[in-house]
DNA sequence: AAATCTCCCTGTAGGC
DNA sequence: TGCCTACAGGGAGATT
């Protein structure tokens, strides 16, 4: 399941293999997406020269001459970069040629999505527009967190999940964040400190940073475009301990839904 | 405005 | 062994 890291894996993955490549072909064998992909697609994109592979958030853009592909891997999407041709198989569901290359998008869940954007300015794409800053810039900050926490109420994991609020946390670093930051998840957002909103920021910011650095986490499906698995697993504190003791002080861990989403931590360590 | 709920999809795991 | 159900989750959009 990417997340930012893996995203970002990703990026600097297909980057060599697309940057300033001429898109010779494009194959859809699958148009159902999270959004439909454009019957048109192929026609708009063949002819046009790969100018940037940027990110934003969870989405990869390709800047292309026209406009910009702006890429979702969802849950299950996998981009996988192929030196020639090779039949697709289940689950694949688009192929972009490069000449000989193939970059390939392979998503079981079909939680992704394959979306255009004529002209340029894709920040305006109304997908890009709301979104919060990046992680690990030097706007998502200890004030900026803190000013915004002041009018919420919603728990503090929900608020960091919130993409409006800031890009790329998804539930396993949301979980491994709070607990390296010693902040319960149900901690309503306008009751942190100062000195608490300080450390999530600084946690948020070591965890994504030591993700990317490891290749980012492989659960299930992530792989990086050479197939190979993420090595942050092995750094898990809580996401997937359910009922297992604390790593640091062998308290059993608890579970609880949040949105939906599966919510671990340490009763112990994780004060609310 | 903010918070919560619903839905999209399919492979996997667990129960019987 | 095989069938059935619950579950996993990103995030937009609807609803409260």
């Amino acid at each position: 399941m990417p997340e930012l890291p893996e995203v970002e894996t990703v990026r600097c993955g297909i980057l060599p293999h697309c940057y300033q490549k001429l898109i010779t072909d494009v194959k859809i064998y699958q148009h159902q997406l999270r959004w439909p992909i454009p019957v048109t697609l192929p026609k708009i994109l063949v002819g046009q020269c790969i100018l940037g592979v940027e990110r934003r958030g969870k989405y990869i853009l390709l800047q292309l001459e026209r406009g910009t592909l702006l890429w979702h891997l969802g849950m299950s999407g996998v981009l996988r970069v192929f030196e020639q041709a090779l039949p697709s198989q289940k689950h694949d569901h688009v192929d972009i040629f490069f000449g000989e290359t193939l970059l390939r998008y392979r998503d079981v869940r079909r939680f992704g999505a394959l979306l255009w954007h004529e002209g340029p300015d894709v920040s305006a794409h109304p997908l890009l527009a709301s979104l919060g800053p990046e992680p690990l810039s030097e706007a998502f900050s200890s004030d900026y967190l803190y000013a915004i926490l002041r009018s919420r109420q919603a728990p503090i994991k929900t608020i960091l999940m919130n993409a409006n609020i800031v890009v790329g946390v998804g539930n396993i670093y949301a979980n491994e964040a709070l607990f390296a930051a010693k902040v319960h998840p149900l901690k309503s957002g306008n009751k942190l400190t100062r000195a608490e909103t300080i450390e999530v920021v600084r946690q948020v910011k070591a965890i994504l940073t030591q993700a990317i650095i490891l290749g980012g986490t492989t659960l299930k499906d992530f792989q990086n475009i050479q197939g190979k698995p993420g090595y942050f697993r092995q750094a898990l504190f809580v996401y997937g301990r359910k009922n297992q003791p604390c790593l640091l002080c062998q308290e059993i861990l608890l579970e609880v839904r949040l949105q939906g989403r599966s919510t671990v931590f340490c009763p112990h360590c994780q004060k609310a």
